[in-house]
DNA sequence: ATTTCAGTTAAGCATTTGCTTAAATATTTT
DNA sequence: AAAATATTTAAGCAAATGCTTAACTGAAAT
């Protein structure tokens, strides 16, 4: 199987910290790049490369407008995330329930 | 920031399809190496590597049968997961509504 | 006691990753 | 036209990843 290059990957693509942040700050709207790598401490060159890996998953939009670059969120491949740890929420909620049971048991 | 390596971190651990398969097998319950190994064109080192992983991340717990070790799902970590991407779903519902709106004024 | 079975640990290797600095590109300002 | 600004591309590097084969550990069967 092997794993799956970060840039063909949307799982392997949010196993990085900083690019999470990116997408984290992306939420609060669409922003030039340079305002968006203000909070990193990282070359301009490193974050430019993040957000090619993002661009690739098709997790975030680019738009040019005069020499700045905006980029946009675009949630909906975050949905295969979803819908792969759905299946693991009810194992969770389960054991909470037994939990419950527990607890009444207790009492 | 760099990359937090893969058996410390949760999202680093699911980022391989491997592992992700892994989860997937034992959510139909707890399952001894061979087994669960049985179904990958891999080594057993390479099954054993990625089983640690998970362990040690605490995705999965082991216990000793004999000469066999049955590992059994804790889903529980995926919670961070299921948390950050919570976030995100919103996003892709009100796009989803605007795309109703939009359905809607076009009748 | 020795062989077999289930699994891990060790060592080594090719590839990928995330970063850096330096050079290139494109646009805007002067 | 030249200088400044915003960003990417290129080249290089140390570290991490996923795999392999070979050697080990421990329990069970012979």
């Amino acid at each position: 199987m092997g794993r799956l290059p970060a840039n063909t990957d949307v799982f392997a693509a949010i196993a990085d910290p900083t690019r999470r942040s990116l997408l984290d700050r992306l939420r609060e709207g669409e922003q030039p790049v340079k305002q968006l790598a203000a909070p990193f401490e990282m070359s301009m060159p490193a974050i430019s490369q993040h957000l090619n890996v993002l661009c690739e998953v098709g997790l975030v939009t680019q738009r040019r407008v005069g020499r700045q670059r905006f980029y946009r969120l675009n949630p909906e491949p975050l949905k295969q995330v979803a819908d792969w740890v759905a299946y693991y929420e009810r194992f969770w909620q389960d054991k909470l329930a037994s939990l419950g049971d527990y607890l009444e048991e207790d009492l």
